[in-house]
RNA sequence: GGUGCCAUAGCUCAGUUGGUAGAGCAACGGACUGAAAAUCCGUGUGUCCCUGGUUCAAUUCCAGGUGGCACCA
C-alpha cells in the first residue's frame, strides 16, 4: 500500500481538531498541524491550540514548537513537515495533517518555489521606501527590474510588490525567474477531506468560541505578549484587536466584537480558497464515522 | 383615552420639489507561491408598514388602519 497523507481542512472553528484525532486514532497514527499560528509557543488560547487531553490522546506535531520571535513561513513549514513525514511514514502507513493555513497546506501538497530567504536589511529598506514614496515608488522600481511579474501582479497589493522587489534586489535576478509554477510531486498519496456546515451554524460556533477564549483568559494571554505587538506573528486575529483595546483606541466590547467579525471573515476567506480545490471531499462536522468509512474504502482501493 | 413624531437594506439612517432608492456598519463573492489568522480586489442583497384615494405615474401627496416612541391625561 502506498503511504498516504490525509489532509483535513475546514474553516476555523468547525471542529477540525477533534475530527483529526478520531481519524488519527483510527489509523493509530499522528497529526501534523498546518496552522501558521498554533506553531507559536507563546500563544495558546487565542490560536485554539488543542486541549491538553487532546494532545495526550494523540501525538501532535508543530503545535507550539516555535517562538513568535523566530522567522516562520510556508517554506520553512514545507521543509520541516516533509522531513518529519519521512520519519513518520517509516512507522505509519497513514499520517493525518490538519490546520487552517491554506498556503501551508498548498506548500506541502504542491510545493512552493525555491526562493532564497530575504535579508532583513533589504526588506526594512524597502518598507522605508514604501513609507516615503508610497506604492507608486515600488511599482516603478518593479516595472524596471521585473516587467514580467509587473504585468501579472496585483499592483494594489503592497506585500506582493514588496516581496518581488526584495527577492529581485537580493538575488540580482528578476523575481519571476524563480516562479516556476510547477507542482512538485510527493512520494506519498494525498487524500483531502473537508468539514463544513451551513454558514449560520458556523458563525454561531465561531462567536461562541471567542466567548470561551475570553473566559479562558485571552486578555491575560494577549497582555503577556503586548510588548511585542509589532511583530508579524502577532498580527493575528484575537490579539491585534486586544492590542487596540490596550492602546485605548477601542473599548473592550468593541475589541471582542471585532475579534468575532474578523474570525468570521477569516473563515470566509478560507472557504473561498477551499472552493477552488475540487479534490476535497466534503462532510458535516459530526460525520466522523462517515469520514473514516470513506477513508477506509479509499485506502483499500489499491 | 388625547396630541405629536416616526415607519425605507440584516442594523442605524439619508433621499426622492411624484418617474420604484442610497450611505455607514454588517453581509456576500474573488485573488493568493517564502509576512498567509497576512495582504489585496470586487458586489446593494429592498413588498420604501398595510389598505384605499388623487394622478398617466405614489415609496413620496391625502385619508384610514396597524405598530413603535414621546408628551398630556
Amino acid at each position: 500500500m502506498k503511504k498516504t497523507l490525509i489532509v483535513l481542512v475546514g474553516p476555523t472553528g468547525i471542529g477540525k481538531t477533534s475530527t483529526a484525532i478520531k481519524i488519527a486514532q483510527h489509523f493509530k497514527s499522528e497529526i501534523i498541524s498546518s496552522d501558521s499560528r498554533q506553531v507559536y509557543k507563546e500563544l495558546s488560547i487565542g490560536t485554539a491550540v488543542p486541549e491538553t487531553e487532546e494532545l495526550q490522546s494523540c501525538k501532535h506535531h508543530f503545535i507550539q514548537t516555535h517562538s513568535i520571535h523566530e522567522d516562520y513561513n510556508a517554506s520553512i513549514f514545507e521543509f520541516e513537515a516533509l522531513k518529519l513525514l519521512e520519519n513518520l511514514f517509516q512507522k505509519h502507513e497513514v499520517v493525518v495533517m490538519t490546520g487552517g493555513s491554506m498556503l501551508y497546506i498548498d506548500a506541502l501538497c504542491n510545493g512552493i518555489d525555491d526562493i532564497p530567504t530575504v535579508d532583513k536589511e533589504i526588506r526594512d529598506a524597502l518598507v522605508k521606501k514604501f513609507e516615503s514614496e508610497g506604492l507608486d515608488g515600488l511599482r516603478l522600481q518593479l516595472k524596471k527590474i521585473d516587467p514580467e511579474y509587473y504585468a501579472e501582479v496585483d499592483l494594489k497589493n503592497p506585500k506582493r510588490i514588496l516581496h518581488a522587489l526584495e527577492i529581485s534586489i537580493m538575488t540580482g535576478k528578476p523575481y519571476s525567474s524563480f516562479r516556476t509554477k510547477e507542482k512538485k510531486t510527493r512520494p506519498f498519496r494525498i487524500i483531502k477531506i473537508g468539514i463544513n456546515t451551513d454558514r449560520q451554524a458556523l458563525y454561531s460556533r465561531i462567536n461562541q468560541r471567542v466567548d470561551i477564549m475570553l473566559q479562558k483568559g485571552l486578555i491575560e494571554e494577549a497582555k503577556n505578549v503586548y510588548s511585542h505587538k509589532g511583530i508579524n506573528s502577532l498580527n493575528t486575529v484575537g490579539y491585534k484587536e486586544l492590542f487596540s483595546f490596550f492602546d485605548g483606541e477601542i473599548s473592550e466590547d468593541e475589541a471582542v466584537e471585532l475579534i468575532k467579525k474578523n474570525t468570521r471573515n477569516y473563515a470566509r476567506k478560507q472557504l473561498s480558497w477551499f472552493r477552488r480545490d475540487k479534490t476535497i471531499t466534503w462532510f458535516e462536522p459530526e460525520q466522523s464515522d462517515e469520514i473514516i468509512n470513506y477513508l477506509d474504502a479509499k485506502l483499500n482501493e489499491n
